[in-house]
DNA sequence: TACAATGCTGAAAACGTTTACCATCGCATG
DNA sequence: CATGCGATGGTAAACGTTTTCAGCATTGTA
């Protein structure tokens, strides 16, 4: 039985009507009615209930969030920087994460219908397209790194094309030609446009390839590794296409005995925060992962406040290269 | 103008009533209403507005999650660990993070009412008396590292004092004699217990002490590093008390070419995943933060399950020693 | 044929708010 | 003294559901 404005109202003698003009400090009371509206619902404790505000307002100042996962860093990074933005607008989060594939992303998209203003969507599997139809009309959204072939939402993407692009390029210009690539997994989209951004910097560079299949783990680079040690040569480089598997690719390599960046250089992509702390620090692609959440939820804010102000189309959210020492720097004979 | 209930019963020539029963199953209903309502339905794309079902069920099948911040491996491991028992249970998560203080989290639990069908709390600070009298009596709530003196709430919470005493213990086992340790911010609870539980080892192993004091950031670690540095010696052994110090203070070492552990050991508290790729690796304490918060979203479905089968008081999570190479092991002279 | 039992359906109340609209009151003005 | 008016507070509708309860139709039984 939790304290209703309706209590709150027998308390001061007054009509609920004007215990939430007092509240809210809508509409015009005297002062004696506001004090006595404020002291019977600070005794009584009581907290009014948002469910029933959603339902009649029409607004939650809530924002969905739906993430494939939440494992690792770069998710963290991502929520974190939503969370950010949310908190300075003052408004709220539902999370949804670990949608294995875009079917049960859609179940949780439906289950927010009501409870959120907006969502923010990032589903970078490349069947999403079920996901997409699923956004029910009626509820703003912004794609995160979620490919949108008709172009029907607000997206905004990192350059996984460019970041990749340039990290092979830089690996050619410092001299290495055999250069190998660890992907990640095949249906991401975000892989697969690090795999295009290689294989079109390699064609450019005229340099030689060499692909390998991971799944953006640890583990998987950790196996690449070992395959690579396994073959008749050694590659010049090495690029993962996620500081993990690049970690997991080092420590293969350290295992074996092979000298990194002396032997073989080693670069990776995410720039997360363990890159800086392995030994040699990781030569990676720093995305602005702390930006692309930030910025999707304002879009989605502004969304929200002037739906006619939508703009579809995507924003890119440029890359750069951070050079360490895992990739040697001196021009090779 | 979203599509409503009212608008599928109209299309399906029925009343409200029966489409509700046709798609929750709940109730009885012939087999020609039911397709003539799914179809209707899927024709009008109608998605049920859940702020109204959480009105009139009184359940919203969403937790609130208040955490301090979101910054870090170590709390985005502990909403992960959440995340997941909650889906498990087919619950949402309503998170809300990034409290400077307790006045600030009360109003955050505040805007959470009748949203969530029990909260999450974890609010280290000291000063969190305020916060515990916020939570309302009508909503069951679970403690996570959050100190509650009146022992109203259940709560659970790792052993930061039994983690910090081991270790010292194991420090001073293997031949330290002159143990620093690198606080937290003081007024952390967390950082409190790991004090106290390094202040009893050192009592118990009759060392010598050093306190310097940190924020849990590596940049603190860094400072205190450097503080060491400059003192006429060097302790035995440095013990921070969060990895990201213990980094840092790696880092102060390795840059003035001390070397680690042969010069002096360090050790620090949490287990992050760096903690494995830094150079040495890190002798620390693992913590299960991947079990708190399952754990604790766990007893909260419970208790809002069966309210009258909440058990105050407090568990206690074991902690662990990882014993990695920056330490030594050797018995010192 | 009348009546009880059974199986479905619909009308309406309820959930806890906000807000449009109306009534009242005190006061100044004619 | 009647009228008008601004200020304030109350009544009731509305938000979109779920659920109780009563009613209706159909069937089986006496």
């Amino acid at each position: 039985m939790p304290v209703t404005i309706k209590d709150v109202a027998r308390r001061a003698g007054l009509s609920i009507a004007s215990v939430s003009r007092a509240l809210n400090g809508t509409g015009v009371v005297t002062e004696t009615t506001r004090s006595r509206v404020l002291e019977a619902a600070r005794e009584l404790r009581y907290v009014p209930d948002e469910t029933a505000r959603s339902l009649i307002r029409r607004r939650s100042d809530t924002m969905g969030v739906l993430l494939p996962d939440l494992y690792g860093e770069y998710f963290s990074e991502i929520l974190r920087s939503i969370d950010r933005a949310a908190r300075q607008r003052g408004l709220h989060l539902l999370v949804s994460s670990s949608h294995g594939d875009a079917k049960e992303a859609a179940r949780a998209l439906r289950s927010m219908n009501g409870r959120v203003d907006g969502v923010l969507i990032m589903s970078p599997f490349s069947n999403c397209g079920e996901l997409i139809e699923a956004i029910s009309e009626s509820i703003p959204a912004v794609l995160m790194n979620t490919p949108d072939d008709r172009g029907r939402w607000p997206g905004i993407q990192i350059d996984n094309y460019g970041g990749a692009y340039a990290m092979v390029e830089h690996l050619a210009a410092i001299g290495h030609r055999h250069i190998a690539h660890i992907t990640g997994p095949l249906d991401n989209y975000e892989a697969a446009e690090r795999l295009r951004g290689y294989h079109a910097a390699i064609r450019a560079a005229a340099a030689n390839s060499n692909i390998l299949h991971g799944d953006f783990s640890e583990t998987s680079g950790y196996l690449a590794g070992r395959a690579l040690l396994a073959a008749r040569a050694l590659p010049d480089a090495v690029f993962a296409a996620s500081d993990m598997m690049a970690i997991g690719c080092l420590l293969a390599f350290r295992e074996a005995g092979v000298e990194v960046p002396r032997q073989v250089a080693v670069a990776g992509f995410d720039d997360i925060p363990a890159a800086r702390y392995i030994t040699p620090p990781l030569t990676t692609v720093r995305t602005q992962a702390t930006e692309i959440g930030a910025r999707a939820l304002e879009m989605l804010a502004q969304t929200v406040d002037d739906p006619a102000a939508m703009r579809v189309g995507c924003e890119t959210l440029r890359t750069e290269l951070v050079i360490r020492n895992s990739c040697g720097g001196e021009m090779k004979p």
